[in-house]
DNA sequence: TGCGCCCGGTTCATTTATTGAACCTTTGGT
DNA sequence: ACCAAAGGTTCAATAAATGAACCGGGCGCA
């Protein structure tokens, strides 16, 4: 590991929980001499990658990271990754990814990829709106959203929309439960006929969820081994989106590693 | 310069017009030598900082960043305040507002918001670099700034961004002092033409600018009576804004209310 | 008040990683 | 088919990183 590595990596001892760190502790944690450190530290806080909370004492992260975050989100804008991100999760599954974001009281398309795999997929449009108690996007997010914001998606008329559309607001709750447990939702019909949905909740910088990943399959093409892959790269693609969203999994949501190393 | 300073400083060669760079590109700009960056840009992508666009092909900037950024701003809501500072202004004036900071010897814009009411608004980009001597931010700024910083900056070479740009030294700190005695500082096409600008500099904890906060009116819609009113909405705005991160006015920073009152 | 502890910061001989000219391989334009 | 320029790689020469020991100062405690 060189130099550039090793000092880039002491911005990873930051955290919500530990937004100062002083030049001995961070030492301690890194592991490293406490002069390399301070060396390293004083580089990054004349880049304003870092700065000091006061004169001669803990360090933070610093304001330039605010303009590089801004330069990074104009050059990849969030639509860009996502559409990659889809693009990636049809072409590994051979079915059709789709990403939605929260806007509002409102669950919306962004993006949608299909894969050429097969003859019969699922179609979509972007933009198209969702319901958030239909989907296996939506569920995924009001299991890991704020409890308010459920109430009050819960608390309005649902919408059927199939004949396996479940509108009652308590078994849904039973649902969320089960979805808190793995991490992914399952609707089988609940929206369109004939659609397996899996999904995954994406989180913003806030760690709450800003939309889903979803990829959905012919119910007549899905089998247990087809569920059980697509659960694993679900997992591995939401995360990734999330990191590249700039966002944080929250604490309580729980470790793809169980259900991939199934 | 220590090695991750200049690796460090590969980022600055990134900005809104150049938001992707090749490695022979960067290495012409940095003046470094080829393998050199290679192997600053290889490290700084190992932790996410920079990533590739394509396999073998530019550089940008990384997802880790966004990352940080939250971090950065959960632990110094600057931002967020900032956001809101510009937002009221803008909808106070009817005219851009925009908000500036200090890192190291640069200007950055941190955020700026545009108002609906008129169908022409100056325009502007964040995390875009403002000249100090060039800009009503910058001579704020430079006013109540320490002596040294004012000498060094305007000891350097003064780039003319239009015709009407201030470049003599002795000129502009004769500009500086009647600032002082207003607490804000005018622009009339200095930076960019038919742009007139009014800013009032942001204070730190320890008293001294650390940014400032500006409107920009298309020259064709300033009047007497806009000045009078911006003038006194500015004062106010940026005493909060100020107040809201912590800062500190200087004593010899001269009180609003005799503006205001006018 | 004085003692000890740990803090951020600094020094300098030793050592180790960085450096850059040249080279390789691939790509894209003519 | 050619050339130019791209990203990436090599290795001897060298300049830079390293870390044990050392400051001076602030804080807590007796």
């Amino acid at each position: 590991m060189g130099t550039v590595s090793k000092a880039l990596s002491l911005l990873n001892f930051f955290s919500q929980q530990r937004s100062e760190i002083g030049l001995s502790d961070l030492a301690r944690l890194a592991r490293m001499n406490k002069a390399t450190v301070y060396r390293y530290m004083s580089e990054m806080a004349d880049q304003g990658i870092v700065e000091q909370t006061h004169k001669g004492k803990s360090y933070r992260l610093g304001p330039e990271i605010l303009r590089l975050a801004a330069l990074r989100e104009a050059a990849v804008p969030l639509l860009e990754v996502a559409r990659q991100t889809a693009k990636q999760l049809s072409d590994d599954t051979g079915e059709t990814a789709h990403i939605s974001i929260i806007q509002g009281q409102r669950l919306n398309t962004l993006t949608h990829y299909y894969s050429t795999r097969h003859g019969t997929r699922v179609t979509m449009e972007d933009a198209e709106v969702l319901s958030f108690h239909g989907t296996a996007s939506g569920l995924s997010i009001l299991a890991f959203a704020p409890a308010a914001f459920r109430d009050q998606i819960l608390g309005q008329d649902l919408i059927r929309h199939t004949a396996h559309t479940e509108t009652d607001p308590e078994r849904i709750r039973a649902r969320l439960k089960d979805i808190r447990e793995t991490g992914i939702a399952q609707s089988v019909g609940g929206f369109e006929a004939d659609v397996h949905s899996l999904a995954s909740p994406i989180f913003g910088p806030d760690a709450l969820p800003m939309g889903a990943l979803a990829v959905a399959v012919p119910v007549a093409r899905m089998t247990d081994d087809m569920i059980a892959f697509c659960l694993s790269r679900l997992a591995i693609a939401a995360a990734d989106l999330t990191r590249r969203v700039g966002g944080f999994v929250p604490t309580d949501f729980p470790k793809p590693s169980e259900e991939m190393t199934r």
